[in-house]
DNA sequence: TTGCAATTCAAACGACTGTATGAAACTATC
DNA sequence: GATAGTTTCATACAGTCGTTTGAATTGCAA
């Protein structure tokens, strides 16, 4: 072949597989079966099994990466100053969740690829992992800019829970989906967003305000009773 | 041996292996060198690996969902009626954490365990999964009970929200430490279980009082600019 | 001490893994 | 259409996996 269709071939099978059965359910023989490629193929192509799955992970990072980035960017344009606090976390978290629920199901496998490739433990991919760190902070940077007053660790933990919770959703949408008997809209991926950035905007609020009031963090929330 | 003692020493070191590595990257080879026992004394004991698994996920499970209970108990008895808000995450999220950070690093190699089950897709624990389901719905009652007037999805995603922060914080908590340079505490356990308290418990009034200004769902959060 | 069941052990099993090989098939240039 | 370089293919390799085997050892009751 003349063009690298054998190659693109190996990576969407590969990312399709692992996307839906994890990392460790996944042979290369189950890869080139889905890819109908030969088995030799991966090792010509990638040089390892290790080494297409540090391709795989790079290339979709830099998207996902660029994708968010794109977000925060729009924002910031569209404000003219720094972005709004809830579109800093829109941004962080809108890509992901719309890659991987919504009612077109399976729509990318980049995405639930990639947040399988966070919450499992593979050592190819925890060494490549570290890049992710400069990624984030850049939305930290954000967040501190949309929130001046904040203490630092606030904002690291708002970034920690809004990616805590996209991640989980993603990942477990079927046992909320059974738990809440269908209460809970997957489908509904713009809601899904909202509420999550709701959510950690009204933490970061609510924090700000009662640092006001005492100089020791707060510690306990108070307690609205019905 | 007359106890039991080969069983234990093989869960015990199937418990900490499978905690510290996950569990595509350790061995029934792996696990008997831990436990200093024969390899044929798994199978002899368990049957079969998927066996010695499903005990441990069990059993484990069985330890955490009882130690919740008794937190959610304990706060039902001390108030007389229900309990309070705040109180019911803080028992759901409180063992394990507690279980898993802290100053005294590695000390219940349990909960990590039981974190690393529920991230990573191990067919074996998936199909036992089911039952985490019942003992959710305990806490998802507790919470009506504390906020009766709320929406049925917002108790779920309450639920669920509290669970992914818990999870990512052990599963991350080196990439969250990493990424603010130690302006996070991880070992302040007390005060990582009242920030996720506070957010859940902060998320749940703010859509309380928006409910009761709108007729529609409250979808984008307000900005406050700094 | 003898006898018997429970347990441990070294060794091997077949199945499966990622990887390597060398021939065959293909593509493009002359 | 012959040639050189690239890609595919069937096949085999060495290693590791979970599991099994049958003999050796242990613990305990008669």
């Amino acid at each position: 072949m003349s063009t690298d269709q054998t190659r693109l071939a190996i990576l969407a099978a590969a990312e399709r597989l692992y996307a839906d059965r994890g990392f460790g359910e996944v042979t290369l023989r189950d890869i080139v079966a889905e890819a109908e490629v030969n088995l030799a193929a991966v090792n010509y192509h990638f040089g390892s099994k290790d080494e297409l799955i540090a391709e795989l992970y790079v290339s979709r990072s830099v998207a996902l990466n660029r994708e968010r980035l794109t977000e925060l960017k729009a924002a910031e344009d569209a404000g003219g100053g720094p972005a709004a606090l809830d579109d800093v976390i829109a941004a962080l978290v809108g890509p992901p969740l719309r890659g991987c629920l919504g009612p077109d199901r399976q729509r990318s496998a980049a995405a639930r690829f990639m947040v399988r490739a966070s919450a499992e433990s593979v050592p190819v991919i925890r060494r490549i992992r570290t890049r992710e760190i400069g990624h984030l902070r850049r939305f930290a940077a954000a967040l501190r800019r949309a929130l001046p007053q904040a203490p630092e660790a606030d904002i690291y933990w708002a970034l920690h829970f809004a990616l805590a919770m996209t991640h989980e959703t993603i990942n477990g949408a079927e046992r909320l989906q059974r738990l809440s008997g269908g209460a809970c809209d997957l489908d509904d991926v713009a809601g899904i967003v909202a509420r999550i950035t709701a959510a950690v905007v009204q933490t970061l609020a609510a924090r700000a305000t009662a640092a006001k009031t005492a100089t020791v963090p707060v510690r306990r929330a108070a307690r609205p009773r019905a």
